[in-house]
DNA sequence: GCTTGCGGTTCATTATTTGAACCTGTATTT
DNA sequence: AAATACAGGTTCAAATAATGAACCGCAAGC
C-alpha cells in the first residue's frame, strides 16, 4: 500500500477510537513501527488532521476535517435535503430512520432521526454498515453493477450474529428481492433484536450514493410489517434523490 | 516535503477551489507531475476524500471529511458551544462577528453570524486569516510564547491593501496593545472598508486555540467606536472559553 | 536505585515515489 | 474528413523518500 494509503488509514482508525491514544498502543494497532507512525501523526498534526494533546502527549483526531466538511457541504447538502425526508418518515414510521452515504469504500451514516417511541434503535453517526449484513448495504449493493458485487462479496463475509447470513448465494438472492421490491429488509443480521427496511438513493445515472434505512426492535416489527414499511422507504428514497439532483419524479 | 504533506496540500487546494477541476490543469496548480497527481488523487478518492465526476472525470473534495468532522464535533463541540456567544454579539454590536480556529498552521473560520443590518461585511468559512493582517491573526499571535511569534513573522509579511502592515516591529507593537487591552484591532489591512476588534479564545493552560472577532464597515465604525466594542468582544471570548472548558472564572 | 515502559530520534538499508515519454480517445480546426 | 491539439491516464528506469532495529532520556512503579 502507498504511503498516502497509510497514512489515511492510520487517521481513519485515529477517528474511530473515542478517547486520545499514545503513540506507543497507536502503532501497535496500526500495525506500523513506532517511528513510522511518529512521522505520519506530525504530517498528519501539521495539516491539522491529528492533534497532539500538550499535557498527555496522546493523539486524537484534528479539527481539520471540520473546515473540509463545511466546504463539501456547501457544495452538496446531501444531509440538508435529506433531513426533512429522514425527519418525515421516521414520524409516520414511528421508529428511528438513519441515512448512509458511500465514501472511501464504505457505506457511513451521516444522518439519524430517532424514533419518538422510547424503546427504539440506536444508531451511531459515522458507524460503517456491512454491506451483507444490514439492509442499507444490500439496499446499495442491489443497484450495483454485477461486477462491483462480485468484488464486494468475494472476500469472506463476516459474521456479527447467529443470523448473519455469510453465503454469497444467499445474499445474491436478499439482492434479487431487493431489486424487485425496490427495497431490501434485514433481519438481526448485524444487530440482534433489530429488523431494517432500506432503499437506495440513486444518482440521475442510476448510481446508488448511499442508503435510506428504517430500524425497528423485532419486538414490535416483523417481516410483514417491514413489507409494508418498504414502499415508504424507497418512496422517501426516491424523494430525497429527486430533491438533490433536481430532478422531478 | 513527504509524500503525506504533498497529498494532505494537494486535498487542500481542492478544498480551495470553487468548482471541480481536471487532471492536468490540477497538477499545475499544485506543481505537481500529472503521474504523481493522479497517484494522490486515487489514494484519496479511495478514502473518500476526494470524488471523481464520473461524467467530466474532474475532481472535487469527497465525503470522508463529513463523517470525520461529526466525529470530531461530537467529542469537541466548539462551534455548538460557541454559537449562542457568537449570535448574542452579532446581535449586540449590530455587525457581523465571525469564529476562528487555529488548526494546520492556519486561522481558519468556522462559524460566522452575520449583522441584522443591509450593508454588512461577509466574511466566507473556511476561509484562513493571515496573522498580520487581520484582527483575528493578531489576537491570536498576542497571546503566543515569544518564540512562536518569532516564527510566525520571520518570513516576509504579504501585503493585502495599502494599508497592510508589513514590517515586523510594527506589528509587534500591534501585539503589545493586544495584549494590554485583551484585544485586538485592524483596519482595512486584510480587505478595505472593513475595520475589525477581535479577542483570542484561550484554553485553560492560556494556549489561544482561536479567536472571536467583530467586524464593521469603515464608513460606519472607526477606532474609537472599535476600542469600545472589543470589550464586548474579549467578554464574549472568555465566555466562549468558560463555556467550552467547564471552567466559570 | 533499579526496572519498566513511555514518547521520541537516528541512520544505514530498502522500497517507494517520481516524471519524461508515451498511449488513447475526443473535441476543434483546417 | 483528415489533421491538430489537448484531455485523462499509464509506463518503467532513475532518483528519492520511507523504513525499522536500536537507541536516548525521562517518569512512574517497585
Amino acid at each position: 500500500m502507498s504511503t498516502i494509503g497509510k497514512a489515511l488509514s492510520l487517521l481513519d482508525l485515529i477517528s474511530r477510537l473515542d478517547r486520545d491514544i499514545g503513540l506507543t498502543d497507536l502503532a501497535r494497532l496500526a500495525a506500523l513501527d513506532k517511528a513510522t507512525a511518529r512521522r505520519f501523526l506530525v504530517e498528519l498534526e501539521s495539516h491539522g488532521f491529528v492533534e497532539q494533546d500538550g499535557e498527555t502527549r496522546r493523539y486524537r483526531l484534528g479539527a481539520a476535517p471540520v473546515r473540509l466538511a463545511r466546504i463539501r457541504q456547501a457544495r452538496f447538502p446531501f444531509v440538508a435535503v435529506a433531513a426533512p425526508f429522514v425527519r418525515a418518515l421516521a414520524d409516520e414510521a414511528g421508529e428511528t430512520v438513519h441515512l448512509s452515504e458511500y465514501s472511501g469504500g464504505r457505506l457511513a451514516t451521516i444522518h439519524v432521526e430517532d424514533s419518538s417511541q422510547a424503546h427504539r434503535v440506536i444508531v451511531e453517526i459515522g458507524a460503517a454498515l456491512p454491506f451483507h449484513a444490514t439492509a442499507s448495504g444490500l439496499a446499495f449493493l442491489a443497484f450495483l453493477p454485477e461486477d462491483e458485487i462480485d468484488r464486494a462479496l468475494a472476500r469472506p463475509l463476516e459474521r456479527f450474529t447467529p443470523q448473519t447470513t455469510v453465503d454469497g448465494q444467499a445474499v445474491r438472492g436478499f439482492l434479487r428481492e431487493a431489486r424487485e421490491r425496490g427495497f431490501s429488509i434485514n433481519r438481526q443480521g448485524f444487530e440482534m433484536g433489530v429488523i431494517s427496511a432500506a432503499a437506495p438513493v440513486l444518482a440521475p445515472n442510476g448510481r446508488p450514493v448511499g442508503a435510506l434505512a428504517v430500524a425497528a426492535p423485532t419486538a414490535r416489527a416483523d417481516m410483514a410489517k417491514m413489507l409494508e414499511t418498504g414502499a415508504a422507504v424507497a418512496a422517501a428514497a426516491r424523494g430525497i434523490a429527486g430533491t438533490y439532483y433536481g430532478t422531478k419524479r
